[in-house]
RNA sequence: GCGGUCGUGGCGAAGUGGUUAACGCAUCGGAUUGUGGUUCCGACAUUCGUGGGUUCGAUUCCCAUCGGUCGCCCCA
């Protein structure tokens, strides 16, 4: 048996791939507007990279890793997500004493994770991501949305929801974990068995259980905007005044989590609304990391970013039915018969495309009713056709493939020819 | 890591324990010795994911395995 693509891997092939680069260069284009620029960090990292950031008992860290050693005993491991690796970064290349901060950086490129695939979910998968490193300004923070929004929008997406949290500071989160533990602890019992690990490994996941949505404890439960001190709870209103002044839509909801240890204030998720989209919704996820630079070893800069898979934002444009705007042309086909022309064709193939016209031929030595026929799908705009007594006479006929109408014309003026017709189009 | 479901030509998709595995699309050839997108005719699976078992005989039954797909945990 041959051997087949490795499980939750994907080819991206011709016909598809255009529509990555389609939405990738949307993304780009939209970082550029707001002054974000590309980095691009190694596919793998020391293990204890993400160990230390993303948290030693995160699902990802304890049962996602590509982990392996190389010759020399290394533990490495395949990038699972793209914070670590660009905060390892910014420390390593002391990006905290350029002149400009914060530093706004954006990447693009594939993450992996040992999981079961399903509908929105790779082994390996391709997030494009946003970080701003070194402010803690909640204009920063609604600056940041409005850009993931934006790509969206841009992308031509309308059915999407973000939704805000705030996760406030240790002090808060310690706060409200304890009142939740203390709240469900004595009658954890009622809960199904997810919610029960639940409860020791993050206790807030247990508001967004599906199973036991009706529990009257659920709605008594304490909220974490209650137990949020005043700089997290001013901070996270200004943060809100800001997304309300730029006229982009929210809702929040308390019992947002986000999955990585690093996390804390300001935390977001965009949403599909879309229909048939599947189950997993979340289309990009993101928060602020204020600590995290330190903890790698840098000075005490904040951060906040972002992360969304190109593979979901594909899904939920096809999930609206969004069409994207990538029609594939040929300016010329070239159709020869007989062995004279065919020679002579590759020449003149040639001298097209350097006059930066798009041109293809047919090197199947097939009919010219098959040749004509490729020129058809390959939706070509004009087919120039030589055969044994246009060499002769010097000449090619050109024919425009929308109207049918065919023109003879000299060698000598095929190319001007050409270029008058494209441009008269 | 757990569960549902599926696995037939390039693609979509019928089908049966038994000598030739429907059909549609695509492709190629011809009708039209040099003119496409329409039409007509013709060609196109020693083979039914892989391995093993039951059987006189399996693509069809059973087991295992791999993979797709959908869901759970979790997440982009």
């Amino acid at each position: 048996m041959s051997v087949k693509i490795p499980r939750g891997t994907q080819d991206i092939l011709p016909g598809t791939v255009e529509k990555w680069q389609y939405v990738e260069a949307i993304a780009k284009k939209v970082c550029q507007n707001y002054q974000y620029q590309e980095i691009r960090t190694p596919i793998f990292e020391h293990t204890e990279l993400f160990q230390r950031s993303v948290g030693d008992t995160t699902d990802i860290v304890q049962k996602e890793m590509y982990t392996f050693n190389d010759r020399g005993e290394r533990s490495l491991t395949l990038r699972p997500e793209g914070t670590a690796a660009v905060v390892r970064s910014f420390v390593e290349n002391k990006m905290f004493g350029q002149p400009n901060q914060p530093v706004k950086l954006f990447y693009n490129g594939p993450m992996f994770r040992y999981e079961r695939p399903q509908s929105g979910r790779f082994r390996q998968f391709v997030q494009f991501g946003v970080e701003a490193i070194g402010s803690e300004d909640p204009a920063i923070d609604a600056e940041v949305l409005a850009l993931v929004m934006d790509i969206y929008q841009e992308a031509g997406l309308k059915q999407i929801e973000l939704v805000v949290n705030s996760l406030g500071d240790a002090e808060s989160r310690t706060a409200h974990r304890e009142a939740l533990v203390n709240h469900f602890e004595p009658r954890i019992g009622e809960f199904c068995q997810d919610c029960q690990s639940r409860l020791k490994k993050n206790p807030l996941r247990i508001l967004d259980c599906k199973k036991d949505r009706e529990h009257e404890l659920m709605s008594s439960a304490p909220s974490i905007l209650d137990f949020l001190n005043d700089y997290s709870r001013t901070y996270f209103e200004k943060v809100q005044k800001y997304l309300t002044d730029l006229n982009i839509p929210f809702t929040v909801d308390p019992t947002l989590v986000r999955g990585l240890d690093y996390y804390n204030h300001t935390a977001f998720e965009v949403m599909s609304k879309a229909e048939g989209f599947g189950a997993i919704t979340t289309l990009c996820g993101g928060g602020r990391y204020n600590g995290l630079v330190s903890q790698m070893g840098g000075p005490d800069v904040p951060g906040i970013g972002f992360a969304f898979s190109i593979e979901r934002l594909l899904s939920a444009i096809e999930a609206e039915g969004v069409q994207l705007p990538i029609e594939q042309q040929l300016d010329c086909y070239l159709v020869s018969l007989g062995d004279e022309a065919k020679d002579y064709t590759v020449k003149l193939l040639h001298q097209l495309r350097k006059a930066g016209i798009g041109a293809e031929r047919d090197y199947q030595d097939r009919k010219m009713k098959a040749q004509l026929k490729s020129a058809d799908r390959l939706n070509a705009r004009f087919v120039a056709i030589l055969g044994e007594d246009e060499l002769n006479a010097g000449k090619i006929n050109v024919k425009d493939m929308e109207s049918g109408e065919q023109e003879e014309v000299l060698l000598d003026q095929f190319i001007e020819t050409l270029k008058t017709k494209m441009g008269a189009k």
